[in-house]
DNA sequence: CACAATCAAGTTGTGCACAACTTAATGGCG
DNA sequence: CGCCATTAAGTTGTGCACAACTTGATTGTG
């Protein structure tokens, strides 16, 4: 290894308080460090819980969303996941690769590919039942916080999209 | 662990109540992909403030550190960023590319790598004056409110890394 | 009907992130 | 002193994410 794993060291002063114009710089660098650095302590959770599944957690992702809503084509995948075709069509050729999915394309419209869970696939749901709760107790937040937690992040998201669109 | 009184708690989520254990796994999904999304929903407004700057959002971040911090061998940086040589290597060798940091191993320790804003790494900082006001625009929060997110997130980070470490 | 615009997937190229490994320098301890 | 564990940085290999592009099917409009 080259660097330690979970050292953390967030540059984050103890209580700075939120105040002037003049703080956006630092407030900036705060939210934006801390959300990177959350989002990667989530996947490094989330690497640790399925590495005995041979998933990583994009694969996990997919996974879920076809248990939940069933066979779909890539574009509602992209749709649900926010993610596009270069990302997915990779990602979903590994999972073909390790038995979890069939991609066959729509008689209907030749440009569509229905992607699938194998038998193999189906399986493994049960096999990531303690998944969820093995995250939700590394979160240490309570159902509410992280339920409110959640809730700010998807607005947040919104706007950031909203945002983004704009530059 | 419980953590600190969830602070204000302004907006009441319009979704369900959180509520069973049988909720962890929609509570789990909801959680995850909301952090994911908004990670990358950030990481879309980062690439466009930076882009005319020809910076991406992590070499951003090590030029915020550079620029606040001064001087600091890769070891150091990779703490304050929570990133590893292996991520750190390439992009620094980028930065130097792009004529913006220098890096010269230390005479004192031979293992150590000094990484040192060039004059050009030192100018690019007044041309990103204006992204952290984007950028808190953007999230569409106030100061406080993005003051609470960036602690709680912080938090969240900590509880992770210490349940990833048991893992 | 024809044909241009649109659309779904896939491909290519760049960059980030991390695990596992290598290399070389350092420091500790007998 | 001599040797070995540790350390810093870099390297390699895998996978995710996205922009820009290609290919082939479909749709809409004259």
């Amino acid at each position: 290894m080259s660097t330690p794993p979970p050292p953390p060291t967030p540059p984050i002063p103890p209580t700075p308080p939120p105040g002037e114009p003049a703080e956006w710089l630092r407030l900036d660098r705060q939210v934006c460090f801390a959300l990177h650095a959350a989002s990667r302590a989530f996947d490094a959770v989330y690497r640790r819980a399925l590495r005995d599944l041979g998933l990583t957690y994009p694969q996990y992702l997919v996974m879920l969303v076809l248990w939940e809503d069933g066979p779909l084509p890539v574009k509602r995948l992209g749709e649900r996941l926010r993610l596009d075709s270069g990302t997915l069509s990779p990602l979903l050729k590994r999972l073909e690769g390790a038995g979890l999915v069939r991609r066959e394309r729509s008689a209907r419209d030749e440009r569509s590919v229905l992607v699938r869970p194998t038998e193999a696939g189906a399986a493994l749901r049960e096999r990531t039942a303690p998944v969820p709760r093995q995250i939700t107790e590394a979160t240490g937040l309570s159902l509410a916080e992280i339920h409110d937690l959640a809730t700010r992040l998807t607005r947040l998201t919104a706007s950031l999209d909203e945002a983004a669109a704009r530059l």
